[in-house]
RNA sequence: GGCGCCUUCGUCAAGUGGUUAAGACACCGCCCUCUCACGGCGGGUUCAAGGGUUCGAAUCCCUUAGGCGUCACCA
């Protein structure tokens, strides 16, 4: 059997969008899913959008994805070069070739491919099945440019039929011209490859309207992603899903290896998927439950930054779905926000700022006596009080909380708040509330 | 507009002629709890519409509608 080899093709715009994300992914998985080769070639053709140093960008990108190829402009390969404007020569000498075949033709200094006006060219593709396309829908593309460089319709062809690229995955906009590039390979008299149209990852606006993932639906490229605290491993698992599910089993959360494993082009979707941060967030946060403490520090650690960072770890990480939504989490401690009155109505466990004031006091006599400041002292302190109180440990609790983070939702309870504010900012806090609520 | 692709809960989706149409996220409710979170339990007119074929259709065929893509010396 032939050996599987699946490229990753992208162009040098420095920017690692989540759809071509996924691309690569799937391309990444089912070589490797089948021992084959996966292959990343640089398409910079176009030279009015090159970017520099983005092909690096691209490696680096692909490298914190986990997603590792085996040639490559760095990665070495028998089949070099990867990058498309060091093949010029290669791309000339088929051009011409077909000239001579008369497949193609000179005009205004480029080079255009003949159409056949007549007939219809069908292709197979895995997801789609056998399409169809009449000839003459087709027009003469331009297969050599008039500064030397091939297009993309033309240099794809070449270099997949040269790196013996067995499967092409790529996005379904490609699907109108993938006509053009099978009657290049009818041309030449090369085998076709497999072809596999992904449907492209939507985004859905405020407004509700779905269009193809784009800047404005926010952070969508895998380095936003990264940038706002999702961990690699949580970005490629869910994207992983956005378009792919996997056969005989309902499992979600997958490491790179599982991937693999489990891995199969019967299992892609055709139809759009929309990306949905919610799901996101919560695949995110499972990996972080998942950390040890230790972990969780060492990846938050630049937020942690002038507290104990393993506790507070160990506070955060059940909590958090990305890791810059720490800070408005942990604000708090270091500053109290307005004291705001209506914080102090809980309903459900029947507090009111009256009934607030009428607990806090107690509270404070009881805290300012506690000279060992440890968990253990100040919960067994508050459960006694509780206890003598004859309240719901709840009602007791809520006033507290508020009093001393002034937010109904803290990373922890309320024990581990006055341990980590200390005793005397905790009492200065305590009290100031009290005296605004009397 | 021509051509092409797509259409199962709000979202990701399983499903390939006979199922109570899985599961997950989100949402809502309840329970637990030191609030939130975590955890547990439960809930919801979901097969775009209309025609066929069939004893039987989400599954097969046709039509319609909507969405998306493509018609570059961009990829």
């Amino acid at each position: 059997m032939k050996r599987i080899r699946t490229r990753f093709a992208p162009s040098p715009t420095g920017y690692m969008h989540i759809g071509n994300l996924r691309t690569a992914l799937y391309a990444y998985l089912f070589a490797k899913s089948q021992g084959g080769d996966f292959i990343l070639r640089i398409e910079d053709t176009d030279r009015a959008r090159y970017v520099p140093d983005a092909v690096e960008f691209i490696e680096r990108t692909l490298a914190a994805a986990k997603i590792i190829p085996d040639e490559g402009p760095h990665h070495g390969g028998n089949f070099a070069p990867y990058v498309q404007s060091e093949r010029m020569d290669i791309y000339k000498k088929y051009a011409e070739q077909l000239v001579e075949s008369g497949h193609a033709y000179h005009e205004d200094g480029a080079i255009r491919q003949k159409m056949p006006r007549v007939g219809e060219t069908t292709f197979y593709d895995v997801l789609h099945g056998n399409i169809t396309i009449a000839n003459s829908e087709l027009e003469d593309q331009v297969l050599l440019k008039s500064d030397g460089m091939p297009t993309y319709n033309f240099a794809n062809v070449i270099d997949d039929h040269l790196m013996e690229v067995s499967h092409i995955i790529r996005g379904t906009e490609f699907i109108t011209s993938t006509p053009k590039h099978v009657l290049l390979y009818e041309f030449f008299g090369w085998e076709l490859p497999t072809f596999i149209h992904l449907a492209p990852v939507m985004g859905k606006a405020e407004d509700g309207t779905v269009s193809k993932l784009s800047k404005r639906h926010g952070a969508t490229s895998f380095n936003d992603l990264i940038e706002a605290g999702y961990l690699p491993e949580a970005i490629t698992n869910y994207v992983a899903l956005l378009g792919w599910s996997p056969k005989n089993s309902c499992q979600e959360i997958f490491s790179m290896d599982e991937l693999i494993a489990n891995f199969s082009l019967d299992g892609l979707s055709k139809s759009p998927a929309v990306f949905d941060y919610a799901k996101l967030d919560w695949m995110s946060g499972e990996y972080f439950k998942a950390m040890t403490d230790e972990n969780f520090a060492a990846v938050a650690d630049k937020y942690l930054a002038g507290y104990d960072k393993i506790f507070l770890a160990s506070l955060l990480k059940t909590r958090v779905a990305k890791l810059s939504d720490i800070p408005a989490m942990i604000a708090f401690l270091k500053e109290l926000p307005p004291f705001d009155i209506e914080l102090f109505t809980n309903k459900r466990n029947k507090v009111t700022p009256q009934k607030s004031a009428e607990i806090l006091a107690p509270a404070i006599k009881i805290l300012e006596q506690v000279d060992l400041w440890t968990l253990d002292t100040l919960n067994e302190k508050i459960s006694a009080f509780v206890a003598e109180s004859g309240l719901k440990v709840g009602a007791v609790m809520w006033p507290l909380r508020i009093a001393l983070s002034m937010q109904k939702v803290t990373p922890g309870g309320v024990t581990e708040i006055l341990y980590l504010l200390g005793k005397e900012t905790s009492l200065d806090r305590l009290n100031a509330a009290l005296e605004k609520l009397q």
